[in-house]
DNA sequence: TAATTACTGTCAGTGACTGACACCACGTAT
DNA sequence: ATACGTGGTGTCAGTCACTGACAGTAATTA
């Protein structure tokens, strides 16, 4: 059962973004980050595979609603379609988020070592939505190359809607997958 | 001027990719790479920025020749005419590279550290292409998203090639491509 | 009350990586 | 020919990420 200290992981991530904020990633210990949680620098590693880790922690939760939205969409659509209408659905949820979203982009955007973690994030989560697509449609290499490029498209959006805030997510969707259909289109 | 000791780097890359062939590249110190290599860690640390870069080092040539490509490409053609013309162009030097390629995809699939630092190689080479397609065409949102698809569709044609090389990487270029095409032209 | 479970602390150790300094081979200027 | 600058290297000490082993402790359960 949890323990005394509640929801350790959340007070690691919480002492780890304020750290990385001001000092860098770099300039903080995770023997810091622990104590900053109040606790020792092992307990961080028992909750946290490594120091990047612990700024990538709700990745869990946002596949398993993709794939499940993938699974349960009509399999009359396209690929892209699927994958358009899947993250529209997803966007309250992403927005809700922002408010811990946008400082840790920030953090990310200044530490390559972080961007590459990320990258492999959305390289694991690439490989989870083609195998939901492929489990519908058959062809693995086609979802795959579906997954890939709606993530690019999705990524791409979501980092337009960090810079124009204004403008909704779900719009800024729809305007990139627009782009993509153009250019794909064109040929 | 270059040492007695002729191309280290290319020596210590060696080293490194026989070590991690015989005991993998967790169970490789960077003090056993330049040992093999007959110099000490300092000096591999030296050449390398970081013991996951000594497999990553010719891309500089790559980015070089892909962006060139590009600026000198005829401007009439849509960005992702212009990138599968560019990829195609390039084939025979990678086709000429497979017999080191090969077993250095093989460490990288076994390692995840490895593979993390080959998408961000990938991110960058993609950003590359980007600003190259962007020199030309304008619009920087619009030549994102075509690297990124385009990078998406070579990446997978080089992985169906490296599986099934009696088909040249071109075919797989193409095929791919044509993929590509169905995928976001059905919408 | 005893035993189990889930965490946590402590400690020692490995390995990646860095900064500082000395050395040495070579090319160049005088 | 001698002095000098330069670039690549060895040595050493040190930091930090991360791990394995063992012990302690609180809440849960038998």
């Amino acid at each position: 059962m949890p323990r005394g200290g509640e929801d350790m992981r959340g007070r690691l991530q919480q002492a780890a973004l304020e750290l990385f904020e001001e000092r860098g990633y770099d300039g903080t210990t995770s023997a810091e980050i622990a104590a900053r949680a109040g606790v020792t620098e092992r307990t961080f590693f028992r909750h946290f595979a490594d120091k990047r880790e612990v700024l990538f922690d709700g990745q869990a939760g946002l596949v398993a609603a993709l794939t499940a939205a993938i699974a349960e969409s009509p399999s009359g659509l396209g690929a892209l379609d699927t994958l358009l209408a899947v993250f529209r659905s997803l966007t309250p949820l992403i927005e809700a988020n922002r408010p811990f979203a946008e400082p840790r982009q920030h953090v990310i955007a200044a530490t390559p070592a972080l961007q590459e973690r990320e990258l492999s994030k959305h390289a694991a989560l690439t490989a989870a939505l083609a195998d939901a697509l492929q489990a519908r449609d058959g062809n693995s290499k086609l979802a795959m190359l579906a997954a890939q490029i709606g993530m690019a498209a999705f990524v791409q959006a979501t980092l337009a809607w960090f810079e124009e805030p204004q403008q909704s997510l779900r719009d800024h969707l729809d305007e990139t997958f627009l782009a993509l259909r153009r250019l794909a289109g064109q040929v």
